[in-house]
This record gives structure tokens, sequence and C-alpha cells, in this order.
DNA sequence: CTTGGCCAAATCGTATGCAATCTGATCTGT
DNA sequence: ACAGATCAGATTGCATACGATTTGGCCAAG
């Protein structure tokens, strides 16, 4: 039991780094750094990393669970192209569950989580007016972060685990079929809701936030893609 | 492109070996033959299926991810041991979700699917007739079947997926902290589900469903077994 | 010039080997 | 006799090796 052994900086790297890629890969396929379609092979991600491939694939098959990469057999791993009927679904999963959510987070929330609540939209506020596109991959991940923050205060730790799959997925979405103007109004919507969280109006906050998700899924160009659908029906299904 | 190699029959044992690991021991583990807190090493289970740790290992991740198995670093994985608070939260989901797919549901359910259904609860009903612990392990997977079945007709296939998550935690909840003598009263209330989806009564559907798992969760054992959950802090936590 | 089949390169699926870590049993010193 | 340290056995984490499958290009026949 050498200290010096304990004193050595939080082991971070120590850890699963199965799981740091998956969360590297996670962030890069979110922020669209990785467009949808891109072949992640095994060999390469581990060659990036510095890992062999038996980590890279646990990583790769992790994201395949989250649904944001598609594993084919014997073909490999490519970063999810969602069809809009998906996004439909992704969405209609988020009307369900996140009234649930901010029903528990009414009655769990403190003073101190309200605090941290407008920090982070400070951050999200701060993203918004800065233009640029890395700007606009700052906006969206921040966006996600909110409604992941108000699933971690309340307290279910399966519908938690839902939020994760489903904000990322729904970035992914956004990425793709999203129309960059008008995203920014989502910002005052969560103002609006912590405001009502904050005044113990659980009615008043689930009603913003199902309104707050429309204007989302209202925002994406689902229908006009339908001809790109039957495109990347022949490119990639 | 041979024709005879299309031929060889629907190559079942040849799809990834992996799964079908998974499957057989989720359903171990949801039939309650694998109790809670069971150690499932790699290199057994490798051995039980005559695969190699390789794979073995993916069964065991995939597993976990769903929330069946825990997988402690360097130590392995254990059948999960949910506390009654984690039993809460997945009925919790479920009620969140389930009526949901109750909607969903009534708006796509065929005659066909109907028909699907009736069979399905005579073989419920079957299983209940019969006494004894493999009856009742087949009952609370045929339950389960009526919801995942439900879930599929929905069409959505995020939800169904999660779905396919609480049901298998469900099971393994109920099974440890079930009391045996009521839980036949939920297939009657699986009657009134699907004759209120026949009619096209979503409202009453969600009604009967919310009812039927406030039922299967009064039926837990969930508060005595706290003194319970002290004791296992100790041994396995 | 087009079409079909064949072959090689690349990639995946799986098995196995080695190092690191944990468990728990023995041994020693007080 | 008991407490604590040490060591052996077992098990996991990870890397690598080998066979299987797919892919894309080349060559030949029509």
């Amino acid at each position: 039991m050498n200290i010096s052994e304990n004193i050595t900086f939080p082991e971070a790297s120590q850890e699963d780094r199965s799981l740091a890629i998956r969360e590297a890969l996670r962030n890069a396929i979110v922020d669209r750094r990785l467009a949808p379609g891109t072949k992640l092979s095994e060999s390469e991600v581990g060659a990036l990393f510095s890992v062999s491939r038996t980590v890279a694939r646990a990583a790769l098959q992790m994201l395949a669970f989250e649904g944001l990469v598609r594993i084919e057999r014997n073909r490999g791993a490519f970063v999810s192209n969602p069809s809009p009927d998906e996004a439909r679904q992704i969405f209609a999963s988020r009307r369900l569950i996140e009234p649930g959510i901010i029903a528990a987070a009414v009655e769990r929330i403190t003073a101190a989580d309200i605090e941290q609540f407008r920090r982070q939209l400070e951050e999200e506020q701060r993203h918004i007016n800065e233009r640029g596109p890395s700007a606009r991959r700052a906006e969206i991940k921040a966006s996600g972060d909110f409604h992941l923050m108000l699933a971690s205060v309340a307290g279910n730790v399966i519908l938690q685990k839902f939020m994760d799959e489903l904000v990322g997925r729904s970035s992914l979405v956004i990425a793709l079929y999203g129309r960059s103007g008008i995203s920014s109004c989502g910002h005052n919507e969560h103002l609006a809701i912590l405001d009502a969280l904050e005044k113990g109006d659980a009615a008043q906050a689930s009603q913003l936030m199902l309104h707050h998700i429309d204007h989302i899924e209202a925002d994406l160009d689902l229908q006009l893609k339908q001809g790109f659908a039957l495109k990347d029906a022949l490119a990639l299904t």
C-alpha cells in the first residue's frame, strides 16, 4: 500500500479505456466531426487511441447499443444515419419520458441544483452568442446537457440512462436535419422551464417541456429528406 | 453465387453466437435459475457454451448494459441484485412509457395482432393453471411477453428496446420480491387491456395498464426487504 | 465495349497467451 | 492467540495471431 501510488493523479487513464474511447467517439459523432455513414474500422480506432482492436471493438459495441453507430456483421461499424422516421420515434419517446422527469425533478430539486442550472444556461447563452460551426456544435451539446442535468436531478437512474441515449441520438438528428436559424430559441424555453421548476409548478414545467420538444422537432427538415432517404438506401441503407 | 449455398438451412447457429448466449443467460436470470449475486465467470460461461472467453465476455457486457448483470472491474460479472429503490424506479419508468405504448398501439393494431394476443393469453392462462416452480417461471415470462408484444405493435423501435430492458429487469425484481399468491390476477388485467385495445379505447386501455402496473408493484415486498438491503450491502454491493 | 467470374487485399470474428489485479490462506512477530 | 503482512492461485484486462468473409479490381469471354 504505497502512499505514492495513491497520490498519482486520479487514475483517469487507468480507468476503463474503452469507456474513454466511447466518450470521445460519442462526442465526435454528436458534434458531427464524424459524419453519418463514416466507417469506424476497429484497427483504425484502435490505432488512433493506441489500444488494441479488442478495446476499440468494445467501445464500438457500446456505441451500437446506444444507437449512435450501426454494426454490420463482417463489414464493420458505421456512424448511424438515422432516418426521418427514426427521428420522429426519438422525439415521440422524449415526449413520453421528459414530462415524467420533470415531475420527479420538481420533488427533488434543491437551491444548489437551481444555481448550477443557471450557470449551465449562461454557458449555453455564451455559445449561442458566438457564431461559427464550432460554436454551433457546442450549442447543441450544451442544450443536450440541460436535459441530462434534469434527468440527473430526477433521481431515477433508469430514466437517466434512457435520456442519455435519447439526447445523444437527438443531437445526431439535429446535426443531420436541423435548420441552423431557429434553434437558439430553445434557450429561452430552457429558462422558462427552469423558472417553472423553481416555482415548483410541475404542470407548467411539463407543458413548457412538451412545447420545447415540439419546437425542436418542428425545426427539423424531416419531410424533405425523404428523397434523401431514397438516395442513401442505395448508398448505405 | 451458388444457389446451394443459399439453400443451406437458415444459419441459425452461424449467427452471432454471443447473441445466443446473451439470450440463454437472460432467460436463465429472468427465470431465476441463476440467483441474484451468482458469479458468472468468463471462463465458466465460455466453457458452458463451448466458446472462448472473448465471446462469453461480449455476452456478459451486453447483459450489463441491460442491467441484468453487474460487472466489477477485475472482479467479474454477477447476476444483478436490484435494490428495492431500483425496483421502484423500474416501475416508475414503466408507468411513464407503457401508456405511450398503448396510445401508439391503438392506432396500429390489426385484427391479426389481436388474434395473436389472444393466443398468447391462452398460453399464459395455461401456465397459471399448472402449479409448481417451473410453471411460475413460465408465467412470469409469458406475462412479460404480453408487454413486449404490445411494444412491438406500437412500432417505435426505441420504446421497444426500452421495454425490453424494463421487462427483463421487472421479471428479475418480481422473482426477487414477489409474493407468489396474487400475481395470477394480472392475467385478467391483460385480457381487459386487450379488450379495450380492440375497442380502440386508448384512454381506458391506458388506465387499465396503469392500474396493472400498480398491482404488480403492490404485490412486491419492497418495504420489508430494506433490512435485507442492509445485509447485502455488506455481502455484495 | 460490356459482362461475368476469379483473385488478392483488407477487415472482421474468435481463440489463445501474457501481464496485472484480486482473494484468501498461510506464516510470522508480538 | 491474534493481527498484519506475504505469497500462491485464480480471474480478469488486454494484445496478438489465425481463419473466415467481404470487397474491389483485373482478366477473359462474349
